[in-house]
DNA sequence: ACCTGAACACCGTTCAAGT
DNA sequence: ACCTGAACACCGTTCAAGT
């Protein structure tokens, strides 16, 4: 992930390459089928042992097949980005509903697919997220923020900091998980052990107390509320104006 | 980056490794040196071509020479972002300046020094990040927050949020220019390309004006302008308190 | 205590050759 | 049109050996 080559690289969807189709068959290769396995290994093994040759092992078919209908690993990442992508639920725009529970259901929907795929989440970062599946998510961002009080030219550019705050919880969030899955640790043994080597370094961090909550709701409730507080925090200041 | 392991890895913070020393000498090798040399190697090459063995051949060193002092790859990289961490400017929180001057001034500093080494926002995202000098910034944005209006338990979610919202930014921003330097593009070409790929797929968007703004700004001043915003949206609605 | 060389088990990708 | 095998130029890291 994110290794980017020497010489740079153009977007698949800058200039698309052609995806190439056999002649008849059935279980034969193509890029559609290429691209949902590298998902599914990506899913199963994770990006860092994903390798084009693990893929083509899973496709019983020799590495260098695979390059005949993608040019590259980052360009195979991008579609399987894509795919990932498809998956993401847009809520319905005519059910009468505010145009920021409309943009919360998107935001929701966005982190639970990428939590689902921690890997995508690395891809979003190193790529340009241009595809077709993208591009209808950003359509449907761009119909509901019409439906806000902002003002025309101010729309784009309150979408993207939101999303950037949505895009920035996910990817800690993914990492924290992953750390969890890693080590074997609960949430709690982890959060206790961080703070601890913080505290080590800094008395006062620990009375200020980084991280305690109220104690009785789960890890897991306490994301979903702290989420949905920076999207209200952002929602309340949009209204708001700018000064 | 952020290949992990097959085996998980502790973070070098929370189970530290001795950084070992040698005798007496002048231009030998040692942790410190070492760490300094990777980030420099980081900045001038970037963390796709970086390497152990290209580090090596930088300090005049066989490859394993290094190990000596680094666990291995992901711990000198943890090392590296944390010897960055301590470049970021904190304000003085004795100016008598207003809570959310001081925050902003905190996050413009974090943002300035991960725009100047790219390589750290995306180790940014992979470890925990918890070495000396990210602590001494977590103490600094807690003694911030420690002077504003919110109610004493919310304010470490508080100050996660505004995080979060720029770390997406930054890292966002920060691809963005990565990828004008690879292709040798302006912003506006890019801009332009990413915007008729998009329209391509999708005729709405175009009308919608994703990328259109007030002309007569630089895209630098209205990337500025734009961070600004999303920090006071979110100094807002916190203000104005969660239902 | 520190540094080396050789080797292992991987990568992504090129290229010429097969069918 | 599609797939292969061999090879190239890399990786991070282990391990036994040197000083």
């Amino acid at each position: 992930m994110g290794k980017r080559a020497a010489q740079p690289r153009e977007s698949v969807w800058l200039s698309p390459r052609p995806a190439r189709k056999h002649r008849a068959g059935e279980s034969e290769l193509d890029r559609e089928k290429i691209v949902a396995t590298a998902v599914r290994v990506l899913d199963a093994e994770g990006d860092a042992k994903f390798s084009m040759r693990l893929l083509a092992e899973e496709l019983h078919v020799t590495p260098m097949s695979v390059y005949w209908y993608v040019a590259n690993k980052d360009d195979l990442l991008e579609l399987a980005l894509d795919a990932v992508a498809g998956e993401i639920e847009l809520p319905s725009l005519d059910d009468g509903e505010d145009w920021r529970a409309d943009l919360r259901a998107l935001a929701r929907a966005w982190r639970r697919t990428m939590i689902a795929h921690p890997w995508a989440i690395r891809c979003y970062g190193e790529y340009l997220n241009i595809g077709p599946s993208s591009v209808r998510f950003t359509e449907c961002a761009q119909a509901v923020m019409a439906r806000s009080p902002l003002p025309l030219k101010d729309r784009s550019a309150a979408l993207n900091v939101v999303f950037q705050y949505v895009y920035g919880f996910t990817a800690t969030e993914s990492r924290w998980l992953e750390h969890l899955a890693e080590t074997g640790r609960t949430a709690e043994e982890f959060a206790a052990e961080v703070t601890g080597s913080m505290a080590a370094l800094s008395p006062a961090l620990e009375q200020g107390g980084l991280l305690d909550r109220d104690g009785d709701r789960s890890m897991e409730e306490l994301r979903d509320r702290d989420f949905d507080r920076g999207l209200h925090w952002l929602f309340t200041g949009m209204v708001a104006g700018t000064p």
